[in-house]
DNA sequence: TCTGCAAAAAGTGTATACAGTTTTTGGCTT
DNA sequence: AAGCCAAAAACTGTATACACTTTTTGCAGA
């Protein structure tokens, strides 16, 4: 089992109860309850939180332990800047680069979307509302945005959680449906637009 | 001593050391040398070196340990794509609402850079060339910014030290005068395009 | 001198030990 | 019954131990 192997499931677990709400902003996270959870040492439980540290999905307090992070409505509106700036740059360029293939791959992203909604799965739901964004990254061939939003995201779902009832998570899939139909276009203008409104209003 | 400050100084440190080219990339980091450099155990050298790893300025390999990263050419790219999608935006919004205050401090930095650059202060200038974009975001009231272009910055000075010459250490510092001269006249559209081109040729 | 190989050295990966701190417990006083 | 303090338990932070892997060393044979 090569290093990051271990402690990466160990992440990948606790970044999905936090992002799935199984695990409520402000709990503790107890080193050895988790490593029993896991079947590991405390030691590599301990190199996952430093890691969920750097991801801003926990923060640690001096000898006191790990707390699921609560992030403030002033850091989610910065993240969601943040979202924005990069965003809508990278629709305009979307517009004017991809290729069918790439928008058809988009196309069936949203298809997804929609079937997750109408059936109430919610998980998937959020995953794949997630996913379209950095889906659109990666197609344009630049994975370091990917990541980056990837992790952009993720931080600031604990909030969107907190406040995204069903309805603006069907509102989200229809915002999505609707800036394809602006690029299949070729709108650049309403494509870049309607991105910015989507993240305004999450 | 609280949990983060002893990792985190070597984290600094390494950082540095790294970004410095004090470590060539491909260099091996042992942990045993380091701990006994920073006389501390391998479990503290073993958390910096995880958190670097986030970071993307070493990799680790398994059962080999931890080299300075080599990031490709394709990935430089990458990166500066981010950049210039984050700062354009970053641009465009203070030129609208950046204060006579703000201003002045930008201006201030301008005038150390080009002082470091004149008394030939190799480190010092790095630095400052690479803080002008992150103070311009920590002066638009978002430190998130701030932390992803410094993580982004940092992560590619590997590659920029690599390529820039003093000619071209020179050059970044003239390009900020002018960007920050636009943002004088509030001529959006121009502060804009001279960021990008900025960000473009370096 | 160069190649190949085995033993030794060094290094990584995980678990455990231990000191110091925080939280809980339980009883004593009011 | 409520509040408070001390002892106990639990927990964090760092160091160390140990198994396993990779690298180096040194020697034998060609």
């Amino acid at each position: 089992m090569d290093t990051t192997t271990a402690t990466r499931s160990i992440v990948d677990a606790l970044t999905k109860a936090i992002v799935e709400h199984r695990l409520h902003p402000g709990s503790k996270l107890a080193e050895q309850k988790l490593a029993d959870h896991f079947g590991v040492s405390r030691t590599l439980v301990r190199q996952a939180l430093f890691q969920l540290v750097q991801k801003r999905l926990i923060r640690m307090e001096p000898a006191r332990g790990a707390f699921v992070a609560t992030p403030s409505g002033e850091e989610a509106r910065q993240v969601f800047a943040v979202r924005r700036m990069l965003e809508a740059e990278m629709t305009r360029n979307f517009v004017r680069n991809a290729t069918k293939t790439q928008i058809q791959a988009l196309q069936e992203h949203v298809a997804q979307e929609k079937a997750a909604v109408q059936r109430g799965d919610v998980a998937g739901r959020t995953d794949l509302l997630g996913d379209f964004h950095v889906r659109m990254a990666e197609l344009m061939g630049n994975p370091v945005l990917g990541q980056i939003l990837g992790e952009l995201i993720s931080r600031c779902s604990l909030i969107t959680l907190m406040y995204q009832s069903d309805n603006a998570a069907e509102h989200s899939a229809e915002d999505h449906a609707a800036i394809l139909k602006a690029i299949v276009a070729k709108d650049e203008t309403l494509a870049v637009q309607l991105m910015e409104d989507h993240l305004s209003h999450v």
